[in-house]
DNA sequence: TAGTATAATATTGTATCCAATATCCACAAT
DNA sequence: ATTGTGGATATTGGATACAATATTATACTA
């Protein structure tokens, strides 16, 4: 995206973490699923060895847990550990956003509302894939200004995580309607360089996707 | 440390990536500096499978960087980013605190004594490997009351890229005295409840680390 | 029958080998 | 003098082979 050419073409590791991850997130693979080195390895048609790099990678994003003569399983969270996923991303986001907002130049606006309006225009049924990922490239627009490298390697790790709990058990209904007015609001008090206001909309905002996705969780896991 | 028994001993790579920590921390493997796998592979008289393993982990702590056919390097961060590490540090560890106060018990405060007391010993000791140490384990236990496991892998990351910097130019650094003072009205503070004057004292206490960190490295550089 | 020891199997960890890629250097062309 | 090309060398990436460890199944003892 934006200007980053991607000179070095991604390799073996990177594909296939790249896949594993959607596969975490999509739910093909369940919280506390072994994973096989060989098995996938055969799946892949490639030798254990680029596997356990990219099962190395997603351990470091806090998908899957590595022990060390046990292999790899799928990182399942406990419900206050999903809560504490959230409220770590609304900490870091409103910091974020904050440090962006005086900023922000014309360039950054016109980007965001971009993205917006692809996100509003892409009705496609319900691809919840497609959605988060639009809508963490909307956020990361809204931060861009704030030219915080560290911080938002940071932020897309966090969010990962939300992403995986958000994916299954939300549809893009249940989330993009009371989201559209959140995302043109922090866009339009962004521009007023209304700080405390916008602050304000992006924990509710936040807020409410993790409670709506605590309530969810929590009668599941009842069960 | 407190309770966990460490049953799984560590793997040739744990090692492996532990001494090179060490080794990035304190200074010996400089900042840019290329890592040569066939090297580290004869030095340790391993292959240089376990070394790949290593370098892997210490490029998802953020303390080298890997890149694609052309192997890995000691991360070195523009002055801009190591503000960035700071203020990421104020942060978490703020939000850490204030959770913290509020849980604390007396045996909270007692660990956080002990190891208070500890620290103040080993500033005449001179040892900076071990300070280091203890000071994260301090203001760790001065955040267990949180409970919050994710916030503190994050924090301890974290805290890993500032204490490079911090170990590089401690030795000349006069901040001890302001620092024990520091921790001691941390504690304070926390066992009077009094939270925002704690938070006050800790932005401080980072902030006055960071400054003067970055004139140090800004000096050094501009030779 | 429950529990424990032991053997068989499966799985991960490490070493070695070969392939792919990048780096370096000499040399030619403009 | 600078740029470009080709090949030689060094270094990393991946596959296979073997070793170490964990898991499961089996047999044995109390």
């Amino acid at each position: 995206m934006v200007g980053k050419r991607t000179i070095a073409r991604q390799s073996l590791p990177d594909v296939i973490a790249d896949d594993l991850r959607e596969r975490i997130l999509n739910g093909e693979l369940l919280e506390g699923e072994t994973i096989r080195q060989g098995a996938l390895a055969e799946e892949y048609d490639v030798s254990r060895m680029p596997i356990r790099e990219a099962l190395k990678r997603l351990d470091a994003e806090g998908l899957v847990q590595l022990t060390n003569n046990r292999g790899a399983s799928v990182v399942k969270h406990s419900l206050s550990e999903i809560a504490e996923i959230f409220d770590l991303r609304i900490l870091v986001e409103v910091d974020l956003y904050c440090r962006a907002i005086p900023a922000m130049t014309s360039k950054n606006f016109e980007r965001c509302h971009k993205i917006l309006n692809e996100m509003e225009a892409s009705y496609d049924a319900d691809d919840v894939a497609k959605w988060g990922e639009l809508n963490y490239e909307y956020h990361s627009a809204l931060y861009a200004a704030a030219d915080r490298t560290l911080t938002n390697d940071l932020l897309r790790k966090v969010y990962l995580q939300s992403d995986r709990y958000v994916r299954m058990h939300l549809s893009v209904m249940q989330q993009r309607e009371p989201a559209k007015e959140d995302h043109r609001m922090l866009l339009t008090f962004a521009q007023d360089q209304k700080i405390d206001e916008g602050r304000t909309v992006l924990i509710d905002h936040i807020t409410r996707t993790k409670n709506q996705l605590l309530d969810m969780i929590a009668t599941k896991r009842a069960v």
